[in-house]
DNA sequence: GAGTCGTTGTAGCATATGCTACATTTGTAA
DNA sequence: TTACAAATGTAGCATATGCTACAACGACTC
């Protein structure tokens, strides 16, 4: 890796950290800038665009969100709904990868306004989460399993959108709800 | 009623339409005057500030829905919580309330990233459809009455927010998987 | 040492946004 | 008709944003 690979290589990183504590609403140039240290200009030195680093920076977050998803529960593991569900709706509340659902939610959200390029990102992710909780899931039948796994991403996804409001209680009430209901199969 | 009553309520009913038709992303003061037929000038003639005209156009819509929604299913009926969901979901996907679901899904979205004054009024709608589902719900425990309507509420919101992503199929596949859960109780 | 190429700073453009100051028109009451 | 207030237009400010032109600096080769 030359020394301007190295470089952008560390950019990446640092914009990537700060994107993940900072969210996406400061993401102008000069904001992201400033907060890693350096200019727009080098920004755009290394990155042909706004879009291009957002893409980047993005990605990087999403695949670190799935190395943590997947150090928690290996591949190979199969679980009843909901054992997975509690497991994962447990694993996203934890201080850990609470960032990781709320930047999630925001980009679900400009994805959902159509703001580019966050649509097709959130698509990338949306697939790779559909993908990671079908091959964790202990049902046989092909369709079923791939239903019930939409079903734990909405439930899941929806959760951490509408955590922020009534104060979290509606997520949390619903969480229950679902708990329940999933345990009666 | 005076004239200029008169004048503010007209506008506000066309600044609702518009919104409700064009999303929430062409905003700026310009651009709704555009739509309108107005200048920015005269918006803020009329409202004292971006803030109140939104508050006030977002507001006007989530009545409108509302509407909507209670007209479809009047107060006094009791669903089981399958039946409910099963009206409620192919309301929200009917051509007539699909652009209200939109728009809500864009508020949260807003408020999850703390726009103001988005998240206000997203808190206040959320609420208003907790009680909406719940006087609907025929549980008689208020605690898991309240727990069903909320789960119901991340089912609904959560799909919509989750629909523009990857064509609609995981929403699609989620309210199947709801459905046959549901029906199980 | 001169020149070259990769890197970085400075300054700025063009556009958009919320909002305001001031002037002008329009309606209405005397 | 005149006088006054309401309504509307024009122009602009201050700031933010993505992006670019140009110059300066630095290391390295010849």
């Amino acid at each position: 890796m030359g020394k301007h690979e190295e470089q952008r290589a560390s950019l990446e990183a640092r914009l990537a950290q700060w994107v993940l504590v900072q969210g996406l609403s400061k993401t102008s140039l000069r904001q992201l800038a400033a907060g890693v240290g350096t200019s727009d200009r080098m920004l755009l030195y290394y990155f042909r665009d706004k879009a291009e680093l957002l893409e980047v920076v993005l990605g990087r977050i999403a695949g670190a969100m799935t190395l943590h998803l997947t150090a928690a529960l290996p591949e190979g593991q199969q679980f009843a709904p909901a054992a997975l569900y509690a497991r994962v709706a447990e694993l996203a509340a934890s201080a850990e990868l609470r960032p990781y659902m709320d930047r999630w939610g925001e980009m679900a959200a400009a994805a959902a306004r159509t703001e580019q390029p966050f649509a097709a990102i959130a698509d990338a992710i949306t697939q790779g989460f559909q993908l990671w909780l079908e091959s964790r899931l202990s049902i046989c039948n092909d369709a079923e399993r791939r239903d019930m796994a939409s079903l734990l991403i909405v439930m899941i996804d929806g959760g951490a959108l509408l955590e922020p409001l009534d104060g979290g209680r509606v997520s949390t009430r619903a969480r229950q709800a679902m708990q329940a209901l999933l345990e009666t199969i």
